[in-house]
DNA sequence: CGATGAATTGAGTCACATCAACTCTAGTGG
DNA sequence: CCACTAGAGTTGATGTGACTCAATTCATCG
C-alpha cells in the first residue's frame, strides 16, 4: 500500500468521515495490487474476502446463469465495490473482471467489519453508500422495465454527455458489445439502434458519438431524474455508480 | 401507536439490536394509521417524510414514467420500506399504494436520522437492511436480464412454494395482472405462460396453483441461489424482500 | 501485411406486445 | 333469487421489437 494512494482513498465518500485512527488502521492492512486486463477478480457465488477499491483502470461487474451472461455495471476509479457482500457476509451475486489493466486496493472484510463496529461515522458512511447503491439498482430496474432498447440507448448517451460536462461529443468508455449487454440487448441490436439514431440526431465515428439534435434525443429518452443516474463528480463512472 | 404493536416491531431485524431507550423514543413519536385499499401512500419524486412499516395488509411499490407503469415489488407484514430514501434524504424512486386495507406505522425521518446517529447498533442494522435490499435488486436485475418470461414465472412459482414450506399448492398473494407487471410481462402473456406450464407441470384453479411435476418446473426455472430470493422466515413477503 | 476479433448488415425467426372479442367471477340492486 | 354490471382473466389474430445465424466489413496489432 503506497502512501500516495491514501489521500485519494481518504476523499472517497465511504472513507471521508471516518476517524483518522480507523482510517490509518485500515490502510495499514490494505494492500494494493495491479492486475492485467481480462482478469477475473471475484467470482459470483464465492464468499467475500476483501473489500475492493478501484484506483486505476476499470472493472466490469457481470452475472451469469445457465450459459447466459450479462453486464451489470462498470466501476471506474475511484470507487469501491462489493460492499454489500462484505456487510452481509454472503456470497457475491456478481462476478468482477478487469476491463483494462487495473490497480485495486483490497481490505480484508474482517477488518472492515471491525472498523464498522468501532467507528459509527464509518458505519453511517457505509449505510449511505449502500443506500445509494440500492437506489442505483432501483433506477436500473426502472430503466429496464419502462424503457425499450432505443430509449435506453438514448438515455445512456445523454448520461454520458452530462458526464462529459454536457458536451455534445462523447467517447464510449467500453466496447460496444459490453455496452449492449449492459443495456440489455444484443450487439447486433445495439448496432441497429445506433443506426436509427444516426438518421435522427447523432453522428458516429467508431467510439465517438456526436449529438447533432439534442432536442430530438431528449424526446426519445425522456430523461427523468428518478430513472437516470445523477452525475455527482465529473468523469467518474462508465455506466452507473454501484456501491455494493 | 398501540402498545401491543411494539413487540412485533421490536422483533424486526431493523429494530432488534438497537438499544431500548432508542427504540422507546422512536415508538413515542411513531404513529400507526389504517388505510383503505388502493390508497397512494407515497408518490415517486416526493421527499421522504416518514419511514414506513407495514403491520397489516400489503403495499405495492411501483414506478411510472411516460404513461407506463410497472410493479417493482410488494411489501408484506412486518417489513419496512423506503429506508433508502430516508437515509439519503432524497426523493422516492418508487410510489407505494395499499393493495388491501393496511395498517402502517410511520416514524418521521428526522427522528430516524437522530436515532441512527445516536445508536451505532441501529446504524449497523440499517446498513444490513440496505445491503439486503441492494442484493434484492441485484437479484431482480439478474432475473429480468437472464431469464425469459416463462422462466421467470416458473421461478416465481417455486419461490412461492418454498415460502409455503415447500408445499405443492400455493395461492397467489396478488392479482394476476399485478404479478404480470412485477414479472415484466403483460397480463395476456402471463395468462399464456401459465397455460403453457399447465400442459407440463401445473394445475390451476383461479389463484390456486398446484405443482404436479416439480422436476419439470425446476428444469424450466433452473433455480439459483444467486438469483432467487432466499426465504428467511416462513410466509412473509409476496414478491421479494425490499429494504429501502 | 495477414490475422484476429469487433462491428455491421441482412434474412429469417421467435418472443412478446397489442388489439379486440369473449368468458368468468364477484358484487349490486331490484 | 336472479338479472345486471364491472372488472379480471382468457383467447385468438395480428403486429413488432428483438434475437439468431451467417456473411461481410472494419479496426487493431503483432
Amino acid at each position: 500500500m503506497q502512501d500516495d494512494e491514501k489521500p485519494e482513498l481518504r476523499r472517497l465518500p465511504l472513507f471521508r468521515e471516518m476517524t483518522t485512527p480507523t482510517f490509518d488502521s485500515l490502510m495499514q492492512i490494505a494492500c494494493s495490487q495491479s492486475f492485467p486486463q481480462q482478469v477475473e477478480l471475484i467470482r459470483q457465488g464465492e464468499y467475500a474476502d476483501f473489500l475492493h477499491i478501484v484506483i486505476e483502470g476499470s472493472v466490469e461487474l457481470h452475472a451469469s446463469w445457465n450459459g447466459r451472461d450479462t453486464v451489470m455495471g462498470v466501476i471506474h476509479p475511484v470507487s469501491t465495490f462489493i460492499l454489500a457482500a462484505c456487510v452481509c457476509d454472503a456470497p457475491y451475486l456478481m462476478s468482477a473482471r478487469t476491463l483494462e489493466c487495473a490497480k485495486i486496493v483490497m481490505i480484508p472484510v474482517a477488518d472492515v467489519r471491525v472498523a464498522l463496529r468501532r467507528d459509527p461515522d464509518f458505519a453511517m458512511a457505509a449505510m449511505r453508500e449502500l443506500a445509494n447503491g440500492y437506489r442505483g439498482f432501483v433506477r436500473q430496474t426502472r430503466n429496464l422495465k419502462l424503457r425499450n432498447s432505443i430509449e435506453r440507448l438514448a438515455a445512456y448517451i445523454l448520461y454520458r454527455s452530462r458526464h462529459a460536462g454536457d458536451s455534445d461529443s462523447i467517447v464510449l468508455p467500453v466496447e460496444k458489445r459490453h455496452l449492449a449487454s449492459y443495456l440489455g440487448m444484443t450487439p447486433e441490436n445495439l448496432s441497429r439502434s445506433i443506426k436509427s439514431l444516426q438518421a435522427d440526431c447523432l453522428t458516429v465515428q467508431g467510439m465517438r458519438f456526436t449529438i447533432t439534435d439534442r432536442t430530438r434525443l431528449m424526446e426519445i429518452a425522456s430523461p427523468d431524474s428518478l430513472m437516470d443516474e445523477p452525475v455527482e463528480s465529473p468523469a467518474k463512472s462508465a455506466f452507473s455508480r454501484l456501491a455494493g
